[in-house]
DNA sequence: AGCAAATAATGAACGCTATTCATTACTTAC
DNA sequence: GTAAGTAATGAATAGCGTTCATTATTTGCT
């Protein structure tokens, strides 16, 4: 035997290996996409052997699911907490839309890879991937079908493809930034994207609608003379 | 020599040949999709040997593009033809939705292909998938903002974030009648789009216009009496 | 502490692809 | 009719995800 000790470096915990493995599969995903970030490097990036990986996970595209689902949970756990304290229903769509655009804007790597990545069609693949983006279709239909039985909005328009409008253009716009990597100006696109749906579908007609925020900025302004 | 003569079969045309394989690979794609439709598939169907294929295409993904490409051209020579036909800026991005919802339904295989196949971001891969959606976007926006000029439409909210939720959402509905295979009922939808968008979009009544003026102007004399 | 039995990790081997290329078959031009 | 040119072939290659017999480590029991 060698004067140098063989030092048995003990094992790490099941969860301490998963850990390791799902934030190697994250680097090399957002690196080089899934389909061309391979599990020899994922490997290599965590020190340990291919076939440990299927110790742990059913294969590549159960890795990619986990690191996804990690990073959603981030969001869903924001959201969940902030959106009852919000008032309105416009007002909560609004959030979401500025929630979203955040996290697009927030993590390159990740919205890169979800942006490659979309829709399954397959029987075998399972969908995880625009997990995201159907979740968030979901809290934003209820918003609008609620909103529509508060008469906050009319019915001329199926709320399902008032969803679809607001989720596809939030994907597009994070498909565009992605292609040309100019940053998002989010309030500026919540604005926008808002205002678009918004006067479509808000209830009362237009005119009294804007008169009411005429009236609005009209008081603040007498507010401001009042305090001079 | 055997008995039965060796009838020698004269080789097709160089045209014919490529029609051969590109049909052969839109029927491997559309029943397979992308990755899982193998090239040895697409030359069994073609009656041919792989190394064939390649004489005529630089690899997998240009037989994509060339099956894309070839679908698009139909839509494309009808838009062309049929959009400088129609009146008004609301009535031609109608058009144009409809267009597109009735050729997602119209050719369901091409549909699941382009709906799978989203998004490359890529180096090498030219994107050649999302062109429809692309070269359509660009017809919308150029609408929206010719609209806009002639005051048709307002201007609070900016054209490209406009089309990107009416193709986004178109996006979403083709995906959902994939996932679903749930026929879309294409007027109805493109009733639902067009009213979505068009009453945020269009100008507000000229009363309400010249109040908002007559707001803006109090706010900056507001401003002015700050500053003093 | 020592010794099974259980559990974890390994990496060579497998099967499946897209792609290449020396070889063979056909066409064309003189 | 033959030689030069062009097209077609399919076995060979390289790279991937995945499996599994083998080896290494940990655990539980006395």
């Amino acid at each position: 035997m060698s004067v140098v000790a063989l030092a048995k470096i003990p094992r790490p915990s099941k969860a301490q290996r998963i850990d390791t493995i799902v934030e190697s599969a994250r680097k090399v995903f957002c690196a080089s996409g899934f389909e061309k970030g391979s599990i020899v490097d994922i490997a290599k990036d965590a020190g340990i052997a291919e076939g440990t990986i299927y110790r742990y996970f059913d294969g590549k595209r159960s890795l990619l699911d986990e690191v996804l689902h990690r990073h959603y949970a981030v969001f869903f756990d924001d959201v969940q907490q902030t959106l009852p304290s919000i008032e309105g229903h416009s007002n909560r769509l609004r959030y979401l839309i500025r929630r979203t655009l955040l996290s697009i804007s927030g993590d390159r790597g990740i919205c890169g890879l979800i942006t490659r990545d979309k829709r399954p069609l397959d029987n075998e693949t399972p969908s995880l991937s625009q997990d995201l983006n159907r979740q968030i279709a979901v809290l934003m239909a209820d918003e609008v079908k609620a909103g529509i039985k508060s008469r906050t909005f009319h019915c001329n328009t199926s709320p399902s493809i008032v969803c679809d409008m607001i989720g596809g253009g939030l994907e597009l716009i994070a498909y565009s930034y992605m292609r040309t990597g100019k940053s998002i100006d989010v309030d500026k696109v919540t604005d926008s994207i808002s205002l678009t749906f918004l006067s479509g579908i808000e209830s009362s007609d237009p005119t009294t609608e804007s008169l009411a925020n005429l009236v609005e900025r009209l008081e603040q302004t007498a507010d401001r003379l009042d305090h001079s």
